[in-house]
Order: C-alpha cells, then structure tokens, then sequence
DNA sequence: TGCAGATGATGAG
DNA sequence: TCATCCTCTGCAG
C-alpha cells in the first residue's frame, strides 16, 4: 500500500518511536540474514524518507534501505509481537519496539556514498523541506508524454504513486493525456499544491482522503476503500464536481480514472 | 480453497 | 509493452 506518504508516515514515527536504541537483526525468511548479522547491536541514529524510500541511519555509517513495492509491508509493535510470518524479510527488535518487514523490492544496506548517488537520480519530494517546486516543474517539462505517465516518473517527482496521480490531477482541473510539456506554470502551480496537499494529509492521518470524497470517509473506520477517493478506483460512479461518470484507462498498464468533463483536454471541456 | 488483482520498479525485446 | 519479482486480500465457487 506504500505510496510516498506512507514512506514519510513511516519515517516520522519509526524516528519519534526508535532512534537512539540498540537494535538486534534477523530474517527469519533468511535472505537477509548475512546483512541482518551487521546491523545486530547497533544504535538506529536516524530515520528520513525520500518518496517512496526509507533510511534507517545506524551507528558505523551503515544504512538500511528500504523500497516496499508494490506489495511489501511494515508493521511495528511496542510490546507483544506476535511470532514473524515465514515470509519476514526482516525482523528488528528491542526491549521497546519490534519492526516486521516483508515483501520489499529494497531491503539493502547502503554505504552513504551509495545512498547518496540513489537520492541524487530522485526528483523532487514535495514533503521534503528542500523541494523546489521550480526543478519539479522543468523536471515535468522535458517530456512529451502523458502527464499522468510523467507524474510516476520518480526521477522527475519522487514520492507519487498511481492514487495520487488520479487524485492530485482532479484536483488540479488537469487532463490526465496532457502533454507535459505543455504544462503551463498556473497548472503546474495548483498540480504541486494539490500533491502537497494530499500528500501531507496523507502523511499525517495515515491514509489518502481526498477532499471531495464523502464525508463518511473520514468517520466511519469501515469505509469501502474506494469512498475515500474522488476518482481512484470509482469508475461508472458520478463526479462530486458535474455528476458525469468517472472513467478508467489503461495506460501503461495500470488503471488510471478522471473525470472526463472536467478535465476534458483544453478546448473540449463539455 | 484457489485465483485474480493490487497504492511499484526493472529489464528484455 | 510485456514479463517478472515479491506478499496479501477479497471474492467466487
């Protein structure tokens, strides 16, 4: 379920929560166990997200990264964990808290040379302080192609995923088949408000609600997952904007929904 | 119980 | 563009 909000989530209450303890490592899984044997005993100093990657900083210049996928999984307890699955990748422990990694695309340790070189090809962060706002908008700009397949492009803007994407261009009026070098700067400036927008919320609530979705959304803890969202997976289902039917295309191979009234490319708004 | 699909990224062709 | 990797969940039968 990650998205770069949840990376960031996770980076802020792993930092509040286990900074400054000694952890001990295994994979009970075992294909981590070599690297686990290296960060066993040392003291996690510090913890960041850059879009969808997480650092954990350990004493000895030794760097956990992690980059979950599609399908990897984080769950955290403070006391009382139950015993790992068979597929943990990883577990850390200490007397305070114990983390359970499983399904991760990354789970490597990185010198900080080499941490440095894989943050150095990331695009911008709009929930990281040194985000400019100008880079991401040149960024998005060098490419012809569709901006809904330029906004998964975590070398232009790091940090969206395929929600976002349909959320954050609802929001913005903006086409999803626009090219994006036809961005215009009064477009780029609501997308990247839009993203912040979503993105902090996200980060701080733990969970995307957008703001036209139904209000139920944010009260009641069983909601339908789809309710939280305006667009994203809401196909044949009313716009909050002009009630015409949400629609879902494939591009690249993944489902991507707008509405196709109100972000009807320029000059064919209906 | 088994299968399809999912909020991702990469490499081959 | 497609296949592949990794894991979990929801749904059909």
């Amino acid at each position: 379920m990650p998205e770069g909000n949840i990376i960031h989530r996770l980076a802020r209450v792993h930092h509040r929560w286990l900074a400054g303890r000694q952890f001990t490592a295994d994979s009970p899984q075992g294909r981590f166990s070599q690297d686990a044997r290296r960060l066993s005993g040392r003291t996690l100093l510090a913890v960041e997200a850059h879009g969808k990657h997480l650092f954990h900083h350990f004493e000895g210049g030794v760097h956990l990264h992690l980059h979950l996928g599609l399908f990897g999984n984080i769950r955290h307890f403070r006391a009382g964990a139950p015993p790992p699955s068979a597929a943990c990748r990883l577990r850390l422990a200490s007397p305070h808290a114990t983390l359970y990694l499983s399904g991760p695309q990354s789970c490597e340790l990185l010198s900080p040379e080499a941490e440095r070189t894989l943050r150095a090809r990331l695009g911008e962060d709009p929930l990281r302080p040194e985000a400019s706002p100008a880079r991401a908008f040149e960024a998005l700009r060098r490419s012809r192609a569709p901006l809904a397949t330029v906004l998964l492009d975590q070398e232009r803007i790091s940090g969206v995923g395929n929600i976002l994407r349909a959320e954050a261009l609802f929001l913005a009026h903006l086409p999803p088949q626009l090219p994006a070098s036809e961005l215009r700067p009064e477009d780029f400036e609501r997308l990247w408000a839009a993203l912040r927008l979503l993105l902090e919320d996200a980060a701080r609530d733990g969970r995307i609600v957008t703001p036209h979705a139904p209000p139920t959304a944010l009260t009641l803890p069983g909601k339908r997952r789809e309710d939280r969202f305006t667009v994203y997976d809401r196909e044949g289902q009313p716009c909050p904007r002009c009630a015409t039917p949400i629609v879902r295309l494939a591009l690249s191979g993944r489902g991507l929904f707008f509405c196709p009234s109100c972000q009807a490319p320029r000059g064919k708004k209906r």
